[in-house]
DNA sequence: ATTTAAAATAATGAATGCAATTATGCGCCG
DNA sequence: CGGCGCATAATTGCATTCATTATTTTAAAT
């Protein structure tokens, strides 16, 4: 497209940029525990490198929110609490409602259309009870909508933050009430995106956030 | 309180953090001059630490976005341009807008009282016409909303954006015109805290940064 | 047997060194 | 005079080493 992008296009990596990848993706799929130690040198003969471009990445994934760093007594993966959950949410919604708004302006049919598909097919998983799949769909439209909404600044900011509480659905199951009420929102945010209304949408998103957050709470409150 | 806290009292901090909140302050104030490159040595030789430090820190302030890194090339302090403000304007006034309707529920009458005393404060250097006090208060009113909505992950993120966006505070003036709506504005921001009426000092924030906005891309366009 | 002190071990923080990439200067040719 | 190629210098990326702090182990003493 512009030249930006095409620089962009040769992904040059530095090796502090993909260790935090992997690691990134490794602590959001709950592959290292939330709570553990962090070993360096552990880490680093398992991948091969030397301490310096781990250290880098470790310093990213704490500004990231996904590790601590303690002076002198290393990091640990941070903890997914009830409180941490309850802290990040809110944040979380207010950006979702701005990318709503902002996607309603800016969203062109080609996207919206894309989004049609992926509400489609996230339907066909909720009536066929597949969790796995309505996950990766719904987390998809929220993907195309954060995309829609063209900020690259908003969208790091909400990866950052997605990344913090995405681990918890690992925590408490999706009770079929909550299912269902989410499904009602996800009709309601394709409506009033389709209408392109960025107020409602914004509204939508966020009390559908605020859902998420309650249904967590109740789960997570049960187990515990 | 706790141990955790009591830990933290300590502040114990690493090299690359110290470093890190120095670099940060001098982006911010403009002492480092947005487009400049970053050199690793210079800066070595004038804090007397070795690179790899720095170079920690500059991973950091890259993830804050206010440096640019670039693989074999070193690092730019972010540049400042329009097209920038407009990036990350909408998501400062989604957080902002999160941040009062979080400290409409929670502020306590003695945070309230220090944000009016602020507010006096700033209206009487909007009258004496003293620019710089008025932006230390205005600055004070909104720093004090954001600690009274007690949600640290929502005020880093804030910290990090508005880090940003502050340096074009050197780039345009403020206009008489915009600076008496900003006052209005302000005296509804003040009325709607005292009211503890979330939606309503939500709508004003968002407001209120969206006509900060506006005011900043018109001079900016006057200049150039 | 439990607790404490000290030594040993391990882990982290920071400095230095080396290799690879990029920027710069200069002569040369068109 | 301006563009190109090459050599050199500068700069960055990563590995290694050294220093400091934390943790564990061990042994002694109450």
């Amino acid at each position: 497209m512009d030249s930006q992008n095409a620089q962009n296009l040769i992904e040059r990596k530095s090796l502090h940029e993909e260790l935090a990848d992997i690691l990134r993706e490794m602590i959001v799929d709950c592959r290292l525990t939330p709570g553990d130690r962090i070993n360096e040198k552990q880490l680093t003969e398992h991948f091969g490198v030397s301490r310096t471009p781990l250290r880098e990445a470790l310093k990213v994934l704490s500004q990231e929110g996904l590790i601590q760093l303690n002076v002198n007594r290393g990091a640990i993966v941070s903890p997914v609490t009830l409180s941490d959950l309850q802290e990040v949410f809110p944040v979380l919604a207010a950006l979702e409602g701005a990318a709503g708004e902002l996607a309603s302006e800016k969203i062109t049919d080609r996207e919206l259309q894309a989004i049609r598909r992926a509400h489609a097919l996230m339907e066909r998983a909720y009536r066929d009870g597949d969790l796995n799949t309505y996950f990766k769909y719904n987390q998809d439209i929220h993907a195309r909508i954060l995309d829609a909404a063209d900020n690259p600044t908003l969208a790091s900011h909400h990866r950052s933050l997605y990344g913090r509480v995405r681990r918890a659905r690992f925590l408490a199951n999706l009770s079929d009430e909550r299912w269902k009420s989410a499904m009602q929102e996800h009709a309601e945010i394709l409506s009033a995106l389709e209408a392109r209304d960025g107020a409602k949408l914004s509204a939508i998103l966020r009390r559908h956030l605020a859902g998420k957050l309650a249904a967590l709470t109740v789960a997570l409150q049960e187990t515990a």
